[in-house]
RNA sequence: GGAGAGGUUCCCGAGCUGGCCAAAGGGGGCAGACUGUAAAUCUGCUGGCGAUGCCUUCGGUGGUUCAAAUCCACCCCUCUCCA
């Protein structure tokens, strides 16, 4: 493949190159050279659940094997011991080995959605960082400083309103840094959160006496709330292991300001197409709801096939647009010790039975908003008794549904 | 080691001259209305309990008091300045 497509492949959607001229140089080296450039990718397994937002990385990684280039999937199972500090602005709690091991297996599984396994390298950072000695460690600490340290985002806000930073995360950039030199990476990808780490295994590379790597910074990819960064722990993302249903209706949850930035990042709509869906939304000939329908449709047809995403799109319309009832509705038994001695349940009890509300608060909350129907009868009285029948529909808000066995 | 400032409900953050505090305000979440979708907007709710009352909660443990997030003692943790 000639250089300026590689370059274009390299670079299309990336926020930050550093840089660009070195890459350049490398792939024409590397051409000359007949071999292929080493892209590194470093995971933190500390969820073991892979969304829409892990995927940005992932998929510019399959894109570059694609074209011939070595992609190494780096599991930072060491450095998750420590826990990156980046994003959120405390420190991140340690995690045992041991969770962290199994975190990794269903990491990878999942990862193998994405990229090509026959043509990935998958590391661990243990294997280099766990055997150094306290010396070397010393030693890999020397090659950098406080000040500089505190140069990194994260770290001088937290400095500066006199929070914590414990000494252990000054670690994590030199960690990484130094995965670069033991894998010898030739590019590191990451978010453009990751830019300090990222500089900083050129830096070590440096001094190690290898030629600093090429830093390909990716967008961040914003939650289904739209202002948080999508991850786990906020609750705000779309798991690629989601079923098609969730994945489709959770997408209809995105602001609409954020549907194009999704285009771009996680379908493999091509560019014009994006560019036409975006003016047609500035100029109102396509209505927002039916792109992100569309939207919707390739996420779910990337993980789960087209068949399925005409499903849940049905399902959707059906279930949103008409107000129709969803097909899977759990069928759950209800406790005989809920009844009374009339053979009736109150209604509050009957909501937690069915786990369709934590608590009996909740419950009384729920009915008095006027959440809560029963065989399609709204009812708002928390004193309601009734009497149960098979096939009963009970349901709360739009969401949650259950039927009586 | 010395001096000072802090640790509050899911998160941030008031309260801290003792009762009116299940604890202001914001965020998030949930619900209702509306709609173009689980977008946007508006409104309400947001510890638990068969409940106009009771129970558990304000770093931890004890104590004072009729009554403590609020006062006292000790301890743990964080930050600042000094060494």
């Amino acid at each position: 493949m000639d250089l300026e497509k590689q370059m274009e492949v390299f670079l299309r959607g990336t926020a930050e190159v550093i840089s660009p001229e070195e890459l350049r140089e490398k792939l024409v080296r590397a051409d000359k050279e007949g071999r292929p450039l080493r892209v590194k990718l470093g995971v933190d397994p500390s969820a073991p659940d892979i969304h829409l937002g892990h995927t940005v990385p992932l998929r510019k990684m399959r894109q570059l094997q694609e074209i011939g280039h070595q992609v190494i999937f780096l599991v930072g199972d060491f450095t998750g011991r420590i826990g990156d500090p980046t994003g959120r602005s405390e420190t991140r709690k340690q995690l045992s080995e041991e969770q962290i091991r199994e975190n990794a297996k269903s990491y990878t599984a999942q990862v193998f959605k994405i990229l090509d396994p026959k043509k990935t390298i998958v590391e661990y950072n243990s294997r280099w960082l766990a055997p150094l000695t306290f010396a070397e460690v010393v030693q890999l600490a020397a090659k950098t400083t406080v000040a500089r340290m505190l140069e990194r985002d994260d770290f001088a806000k937290r400095f500066k309103e006199n929070r914590p930073i414990g000494v252990h995360e000054f670690f994590y950039p030199l960690m990484q840094g130094y995965d670069s030199v033991a894998l010898r990476a030739d590019v590191e990808m990451g978010g453009t959160d990751q830019k300090f780490n990222l500089l900083m295994g050129r830096q070590l590379q440096r001094e190690y006496g290898q030629e600093p790597q090429v830093c390909l910074m990716l967008p961040i990819l914003e939650g289904i709330d739209g202002v948080q960064k999508m991850s786990k722990s906020l609750g705000n993302h779309i798991g690629i292991d989601d079923p098609p249903a969730e994945m489709y209706g959770k997408t209809m949850a995105i602001p609409d300001n954020l549907m194009i930035k999704y285009f771009e990042l996680v379908t493999d709509v091509p560019l014009a197409e994006i560019r036409s869906l975006a003016q047609g939304l500035q100029d109102g000939s396509l209505h927002p709801r039916d792109v992100k329908m569309r939207l919707a449709r390739e996420i779910v047809t990337l993980y789960h096939g087209s068949q399925a995403a005409i499903e849940a799109e049905e399902a959707f319309k059906a279930v949103f647009q008409q107000g129709e009832l969803p097909d899977n509705i759990p069928e759950i038994e209800l406790p005989a010790e809920v009844l009374d001695e009339n053979g009736e349940v109150w209604i509050v009890r009957l909501l937690t039975a069915l786990d369709l509300c934590a608590s009996g608060s909740e419950a009384r909350r729920m009915i008095s908003q006027g959440a809560v129907s029963i065989d399609n009868v709204r009812r708002t009285d928390p004193e309601l008794k009734l009497k149960p029948h098979r096939g009963m529909l009970v349901r709360v808000g739009k969401r949650r549904f259950a039927k009586l066995a």
